[in-house]
DNA sequence: ACTTTAATTGAAAATGATTATCATTAACAA
DNA sequence: TTGTTAATGATAATCATTTTCAATTAAAGT
């Protein structure tokens, strides 16, 4: 498994050791597909990726690797309504930083925004301070997706 | 399958029989079922409460019913990563009225609120308008979720 | 009310994504 | 290098949701 850039260890070496997780080749795999891509991949989509480098790697360990970084909040994961789950880096170098998604109902398409980001973010940060008070929730993640029709189902 | 107060027919009834659809008993009791609950019914849910006074019912039905309500807009359906999709009425007098949720991610709690609603529909507004213009994009619905931990998990 | 006709239904089987099992392998601390 | 234990992968199991298809029924027209 080579280094991503030559220069030293990929970012999330520490993040995985730190956690007490063993670093192993399967993630290693995982983790590369999952920051050499902008597009939204399912389970399977990585597993075929990582398939094509490392065939002995199973699509289960892809499962069970995925629900790992979710957790540790090193990915985000998505349900865009087509009964698959898609799977995004949350953050680090590779990542395309804050956004939200477009789903089109028509297609299944799925378009990226960042569009008012900085208003979305003030309100987020307002609407999660009260709430937080209100309810006694802590709040780790929010989730905003606009459903509707893409340029060309509409 | 009585009227809902006795003064004439459910709310629904133009809907349906508008969108070209047959007012049939299943349909009847799905829509009771979900316009008397506060509740975030799974499919399963429903099936199990229309069983009880209508034990012909199946569940292949209610699933069919619960995605024509879907598509013709008078049911929200949700995913708050438990596996199974729950359903909410989206309007009409039983309603409660636009909400979004918070979802414990320890115990799988869901809890509406209604907080900030104002502010976020002014931004919501604001966000649709651009969108829509900059991706051609028509929206028709937009999905808020907080992710966290409820007060009984932290 | 009775017929007609296509929409709707329900039981059973199929699908398909995700998860559990369990023997084998490999990461890494000592 | 070795021992311990987490991690893996092939297979089978699970479980929500769909598909199939023959039987039923809403409702429009007699």
């Amino acid at each position: 498994m080579p280094w991503r850039d030559g220069t030293g260890p990929p970012w999330w070496h520490g993040k995985m050791k730190g956690c007490g997780y063993r670093l192993t080749v399967p993630r290693h795999a995982i983790l590369d597909v999952l920051s050499q891509t902008k597009e939204h991949l399912s389970a399977e989509d990585i597993y075929l990726a990582v398939h094509k480098v490392y065939p002995a790697i199973g699509l289960t360990t892809v499962y069970r690797t995925l629900e790992l970084l979710v957790q540790t909040g090193m990915v985000f994961k998505f349900d865009f309504g087509d009964g698959r789950a898609r799977y995004e880096l949350s953050e680090g170098p590779q990542s395309i930083g804050h956004h939200h998604h477009l789903v089109c109902t028509g297609c299944g398409r799925i378009i990226d925004y960042t569009d008012f980001i900085d208003e979305e973010i003030e309100l987020l940060r307002k609407t999660e301070k009260g709430l937080s008070k209100k309810y006694n929730f802590k709040i780790t993640n929010h989730l905003i997706q606009f459903h509707g029709l893409c340029g060309k189902c509409n």
